[in-house]
RNA sequence: GGAGAGAUGGCCGAGUUGGCUGAAGGCGCUCGCCUGCUAAGUGAGUGUAGGGCGAAAGUUCUACCGAGGGUUCGAAUCCCUCUCUCUCCGCCA
């Protein structure tokens, strides 16, 4: 959510810079409200006021035992005139702030001008692309062939978008896990947390999936719980309607969770394999911090997500996305693309975000300076630290041998009991 | 699931026969004074959000005592609903 005070006095400037991400805002329709909402909002206050002083004057009166029945009626009037004001002002007041809420954040300044994906700046690569004797296959008939990736069973047991992994293959997405968890806790300096998996609609909201992207939620029936689509949401609420203090910050959390998302019009977009599931397991990098800092904090919670690909030693590339491509809550993003040889093409494992104030605004999260009195929004940033069934994929195919076996990256034995080699049978 | 108790400021804790209580008192914190140091002492200050006036310091108004509704001229105080916490019983990983 943006701020009010900055969209009031810079209309033009925000519907321009909105527009450059495919978003058209509704100009007048957000000023009557405002000033609607303004001009109630002052009546209503006054009229408060003068009830406030005369109940005053009431209570005085009838100390000393004289008659306030003119008084009282007057205030009758008055009385109804508020409770009017006041069921009119929450209406005005919520489509204010539903408008308010559809309101895209503005781009960082650094942000490329593009349409879509096809516009955005590669940053930079990592890693030499390994040249196969042989054709690579893509991770479902690897993981298939080695029995340790089921797929039409795990489309029995619940349906199509689900996966069931067995033998090496659960444990290799047990050991990532706790690979990524280790670097990111004993190295980087994160904060563990295993958060609830089900939140409600003001966690939800605060995140920015509500009320816009309901689809694409899995909802409890009966409960205000949804699945999460990504720890994102309960981790950043951990901090809702506080006050930091200045010295805490920067936080950095990282959270292993499964991740459960509809996938809702993504319809025939890579059916196959591992990609696209309605389940899947994801570690998390969240980080609060002060203003000044956030352009900083998001280049290196970038790099602490790369140190996953690099230590496996999986080829990646980073882009910058541009206005168009960029996410609801982002200012900027950057997208990890880790290259995938079964099927020749980079493919997003990680998107690491700086959301500037916009959710720590709808979160209400905030902090205060040593000195200063009054407190001030947060900045909030977050990122895959990896997409773990991604990561699985990327393995599998950049690390197969003709023969149809795995190897397993260096730093992934220490997790597998020293296992060098995924062969058949699992 | 059954029975009961509770929810007030950074914390503890008053206030529940409705009316200068944004909220006593204490602790903590900030600034000042004092004292060879420390400790103690002492004076003042110490919520958030929104609006008006002001260049600013500031000043003023409104709202907020778990959340939402109701009664009333007036609600932290009375009524209803919900949420959460605690105790006991039952059940359970």
């Amino acid at each position: 959510m943006l701020d009010l005070k900055f969209v009031r006095s810079n209309l033009d400037l925000v519907a321009y810079m909105l527009k450059d991400r495919g978003y058209d805002l509704d100009l007048s329709r957000f000023q009557s409200l405002d000033e609607k909402r303004r001009s109630i909002q002052a009546s209503l206050e006054e009229l408060r006021y003068q009830r406030n002083r005369v109940s005053d004057q009431i209570a005085a009166i009838k100390k000393t035992g004289q008659d306030t029945s003119s008084l009282i009626s007057d205030m009758k009037t008055v009385s109804k005139e508020i409770k009017g004001m006041e069921t009119e002002l929450p209406e005005i007041v919520d489509q204010l702030n539903r408008l308010l809420m559809l309101i895209p954040n503005i781009p960082h300044e650094s942000v490329v001008v593009g349409k879509n994906a096809d516009d955005n700046p590669v940053v930079r690569r990592w890693g030499r692309i390994k040249e196969f004797d042989f054709s690579p296959c893509p991770h479902w008939e690897i993981g298939e062939r080695l029995n340790i990736l089921d797929f039409s069973r795990a489309a029995k047991i619940a349906r199509s978008r689900f996966s069931l992994q067995s033998g090496l293959g659960a444990k290799m997405e047990r050991a990532l896990i706790n690979f990524m968890l280790d670097i990111h806790t004993n190295q980087h300096g994160y904060t563990e947390i295993l958060p609830p998996f089900l939140v409600n609609s003001v966690s939800m909201t605060g995140t920015g999936q509500l009320p816009k992207f309901r689809e694409d939620l899995f909802k409890v029936d009966g409960w205000d719980l949804f699945l999460i689509p990504t720890a994102e949401v309960p981790v950043t609420n951990i901090h809702r309607d506080e006050t930091l203090s200045f010295d805490e910050l920067p936080i950095g959390y990282v959270s292993y969770t499964p991740c459960f998302r509809s996938e809702a019009g993504s319809y025939g977009k890579d059916t196959r394999g591992l990609i696209r599931q309605h389940q899947f397991n994801k570690v998390e990098l969240v980080k609060f911090c002060c203003p000044e800092d956030s352009d900083q904090e998001l280049e290196s919670l970038t790099a602490d997500a790369e140190e996953i690909l690099k230590k496996l030693e999986l080829p990646y590339r980073v882009v910058s996305l541009c206005t168009g491509d960029l996410g609801f809550s982002a200012a900027k993003t950057y997208d990890i693309e880790v290259w995938l040889p079964g099927q020749r093409l980079f493919r997003e494992i990680s998107s690491c975000s700086n959301f500037t104030d916009f959710q720590a605004r709808r979160t209400n999260i905030r902090f205060r300076r040593k000195k200063g009195r009054g407190t001030e929004l947060v900045h909030t940033l977050n990122g895959s630290g990896l997409a773990v069934g991604r990561t699985l994929v990327a393995v599998l195919e950049n690390y197969q041998q003709p023969d149809g076996s795995v190897v397993i990256p260096e730093a992934l034995r220490p997790y597998l009991d020293g296992l060098s080699i995924i062969g058949k049978g699992g």
